[in-house]
DNA sequence: CATAAACTGTTTACAAGGAAACATTCTGCT
DNA sequence: AGCAGAATGTTTCCTTGTAAACAGTTTATG
């Protein structure tokens, strides 16, 4: 027994046999609970890394958009500007990110990749994108597919596909 | 300007223009931002009632479940045991639910409603699971049977229709 | 029976995230 | 030009959740 403490296996028919009622079609109920999955997943694959699924997001997305706001980037990732400081300045310690901030507006950071951090997200993008349905997969692709479809639509996103 | 401090409404086009890339098709972003618009969802429609959405789904499985052990609960509803330890005492010093130590095992918890814990449930039950959808509802009423479909089927919680 | 091991809940120490106040810088208005 | 207010990032404090060790209880095993 090594991992699965989370659910810890024990799977007593005394746990499976509990009524859930109505909150088992509860929308943020359900968000929570595929997040411990996916959040199980996560780690089982890529925890060697030393890298945390919002870690790399951050890094991903900074590939993407070089010389972004950092208030910008926390918005458009929905994480505060409070957090996003922190999370900043882990990323710069370890060498991945660097900070400049603009002689015309001394107000604003720009975040830019470091050599180092664009060769982490290039070795690494294809593992961290796609570490979900390497596991138990309980979902068809195709099923995959309308489930990102649908949460995209409910949180906004689809004007991009 | 009152709520929104999440999305902050800046909404400036600079935000929107930022490129997500894959990330914007990956599962745990998605339910990440998901729930962060749920959580959102939430406390605008139920803030009043000082009562969290983990409180409330400890005391909805009490009331379906009378008698259920403390441990048991923790793992149906996936959350680690020291955790619910606390949720239960504050529970337990709001009057809302009974703890009793059955004397054949005095190593386990059984728990229970109050008759406040029930009125408060029967009272606020269909408030609390439909919050969502009371909003801007970007998704149709079978694209959101069809996502907690999917939810459930990926966190393997079909068995029970 | 006695002792080792497992089970259950709790405590403690710590990490992660949010809220609010703050410091600095810029913008707009007069 | 000068000042009020907004924008931006940061700091501080607090809440929430996790991990690991712990205490009491029960079960299993010799």
């Amino acid at each position: 027994m090594s991992q699965a403490e989370t659910a810890e296996l024990t799977a007593s028919d005394e746990v499976e046999a509990i009524d859930l009622g109505n909150i088992g079609r509860s929308l943020g109920f359900l968000l929570r609970l595929s997040q411990v999955e996916v959040f199980g997943m996560f780690y089982r694959a890529l925890s060697r890394h030393e890298m945390k699924p919002g870690e790399f997001s951050i890094l991903y997305v900074i590939h993407l958009n070089p010389g972004v706001r950092q208030g910008a980037l926390a918005e458009r990732l929905m994480v505060k500007r409070a957090q996003m400081t922190k999370l900043i300045r882990v990323l710069e310690g370890r060498g991945l990110v660097a900070r400049t901030i603009p002689p015309d507006n001394r107000r604003i950071v720009h975040l830019h990749l470091t050599e180092d951090g664009r060769r982490f997200v290039s070795e690494n993008e294809r593992a961290f994108l796609g570490y979900v349905n390497q596991e138990t997969d309980r979902l068809t692709p195709s099923e995959a597919d309308q489930l990102t479809r649908l949460l995209r639509k409910f949180i906004g996103l689809e004007g991009t596909p």
